[in-house]
DNA sequence: ATGGTCGTGCGACGA
């Protein structure tokens, strides 16, 4: 099983990227964020005739995500207990053995900010949430844009980003405690690269310089992680024309 | 450089 993420900063704009990308890389499932398209609209024909189903959560201009997969889809939920929010941020959904939840954490705006304050209340729920799940369900695969450059090292200069949004204590300190309720952060099972990032700023060519985060992740419980083979960020769509300013992140699962 | 580039949707705002 081969399970993917990918903020596409736009389905309507990045559907050919999709298209492409999934018919060379195969996944059999792929987590999008950032749609920013409403359910009406989203492009259920032109992916089926990829062989791919959808499931999505959409709204208008902002947010969205949706789950794309060649199996079957189960047992979707867009809105958890506790959670009271008409921003789309949020699919879980059952593919064969695994439960998957996607995620699209909040920005924040600036540390400080009413924002930030919605970004740490919603990982402080999203993390009750995913501690139920992980008694639900014995292989959880966690995954999304979350927003958060968990260390130093995923961060291209941490001083100028020193307790900046991204990568404050308190925005890490939620993030540590996705790990501690019982999840991996399955990219760190296997050796990567020095400098590796998920997101580079459209400005000041970020990306020809490696100016990234890495606020993409794959979270996944013991279970899953025990049978998790792979993990890597595929940068190749990032160089593209008109690309997404994030870079999918694939995991490859035994069966 | 209180900057810079996108996407949405036609003026800001969010990221």
């Amino acid at each position: 099983m081969k399970i993917a993420t990918w903020n596409v900063n736009s389905l309507r704009v990045r559907l050919p990227q999709v298209l492409n990308w999934l018919g060379r890389e195969q996944p059999d499932v792929l987590a999008i964020q950032e749609t920013k398209i409403t359910d009406d609209a989203f492009p259920v024909a032109e992916l089926a005739e990829a062989g791919y189903r959808s499931v999505y959560s959409g709204q208008k201009t902002y947010n969205g995500v949706a789950v794309l997969s060649k199996l079957d889809l189960a047992d979707p939920v867009t809105d958890p207990e506790g959670f009271d929010d008409p921003q789309r941020r949020i699919l879980a959904v059952t593919v064969g053995d695994y439960r998957i939840v996607n995620l699209y954490v909040p920005n924040g705006g600036e540390v400080g900010s009413d924002k930030y304050a919605y970004k740490l209340d919603w990982l402080a729920k999203i993390r009750n949430y995913l501690s139920l799940e992980l008694e639900r369900h014995r292989r959880l695969i966690v995954l999304g844009d979350f927003n958060i450059a968990p260390e130093d090292r995923d961060v291209y200069d941490p001083e100028a980003w020193r307790e900046r949004i991204l990568c404050s204590t308190p925005e890490r300190e939620a993030f540590r405690a996705l790990l501690d309720v019982g999840l991996i952060d399955v990219f760190r099972r296997f050796e990567q690269a020095e400098k590796s990032y998920t997101w580079w700023d459209y400005r000041l060519n970020a990306f020809r310089r490696n100016m990234g985060l890495r606020i993409d992740h794959i979270l996944v419980s013991a279970s899953a992680a025990e049978d998790c083979l792979a993990c890597r960020i595929d940068v190749e769509p990032r160089k593209l024309e008109r690309p997404s300013d994030h870079a999918p992140m694939v995991a490859e699962f035994r069966a």
